[in-house]
DNA sequence: CTTACCCTGGCACTGAATGCCACAACCAGG
DNA sequence: CCTGGTTGTGGCATTCAGTGCCAGGGTAAG
């Protein structure tokens, strides 16, 4: 085994300060290759891409994560849960690297698509671990949706505090975020699909004429799901 | 006005063409050029990039959803339902592109990840929306759960239908998962639902006791349509 | 007709990304 | 010690996406 010349998050962190300082186009490989001690064919062997470089230490962390849920097989949404603050604190552990990738994010449509797709990649990962835990082939549309919230919770909590890293608060609002979510979840995860055999029952629906029929399903939905 | 030499249409349909036909990557722009008759120049100017060129349709699309949801001030959760519907529609009345598309999504990351954008766009979009139309200066927490609860059941439902795009049943499938996010929705949205005063329906719908909710949402969403 | 505008195409150039080859460091087992 | 296999590394050449610049041509307005 050769150990390897520089570490991912010296490369990373030297990433950053370079695209910071010079721009994310201006900077080119030659430069990073230079300013890291690597030739430019080592950085594109180890991390593929100008773009995949930022995120290289962020990689390593969606391993970690993927195998800790491999290694939970009980509790599913309290695992997707854990892991989804695996996450967070991938982020809030390091600001150095986490905040300036932010603004440089927030300031390239193509380095924001490169990071929705990682976060996509979580959400994919969540919705298999929980389809896989629920015995089912492929996942549902509950559980896609709980994948999604999740996530949605995640990142809303993140942006504020990439916004205001000072934030003390940040854990509450995350476990505060992740609660709600979590409440959303159980009845959906439950119930639902179960269609047991039994006698008929009749719903009445009064409603306005003229309403809009994704409204009257909606009503529909909440009478019968208040009577199960 | 200059009219533009082919359509936006066509040079995707090329493309896509091309890309099934020879590899993704190993299309070059060249080779579109040759088959669109439009010079490798004027494909960069309209569409950006090679991956750019593959969505661009589906850009117009974009376009196209958030006017119609800015031009509807009223009923901001069915507004959002309705415009995820304009985009699956989008999807389904084009099935010449949208279905060997995903055929190149699947097999290849990078344009996975472009469409992951896409959706995200989306996403954004709804939240922006839904956000504005509850007064709040920055998307909540509810409202960003809620616009992620749509995305993820539109891409459910659509995933399904780009696999097997004969599916007949498709809109009772969308709507189905739709209201059961609106319903989901309903009770973390505040004051986005005032029932209008107007003259009023019955409806009384007799069906086996444990039947799937997403059947009964059918039925009645049937049963709706033909009264109407 | 003239002016302004805009879409188009050609050309040259930068730089990301890849394939190929050679080399160096480490780790077996003989 | 050395010998063969493995693995990370650097140099070199090449392809091609993407951009800036400029020139032609067709359209609409004055």
């Amino acid at each position: 085994m050769v150990p390897t010349r520089v570490s991912t998050r010296e490369a990373v962190l030297a990433a950053v300060r370079l695209f910071t300082a010079e721009g994310f186009d201006s900077t080119t490989m030659d430069g990073i290759a230079e300013a890291t001690g690597v030739s430019r064919r080592s950085l594109f062997r180890r991390f593929g891409s100008k773009e995949d470089l930022l995120f290289a230490e962020h990689d390593e962390l969606f391993e970690t994560v993927v195998r800790y849920m491999e290694a939970s097989p009980e509790r599913p949404m309290a695992t997707v849960v854990a892991a989804a603050r695996l996450v967070f604190q991938g982020y809030v552990r390091d600001p150095e690297i986490t905040v300036p990738r932010y603004r440089l994010v927030r300031a390239h449509p193509r380095l924001r698509d490169r990071e929705v797709a990682m976060t996509a990649r979580y959400q994919a990962a969540f919705s298999r671990y929980l389809s896989q835990h629920a015995g089912g082939d492929r996942p549902s549309l509950e559980v896609e949706v709980v994948a999604a919230a999740v996530i949605a919770a995640h990142n809303h909590v993140l942006r504020g505090w990439l916004r205001g890293p000072e934030d003390g608060r940040v854990w509450e609002r995350f476990d505060g975020a992740m609660a709600r979510v979590a409440g959303l979840a159980a009845p959906l995860l439950d119930g639902d699909d179960v269609p047991e055999a039994g006698p008929e029952r009749v719903l009445v629906a009064v409603y306005p004429r003229g309403i809009a029929t994704s409204d009257l399903l909606r009503r529909v939905s909440d009478a019968v799901a208040r009577d199960d």
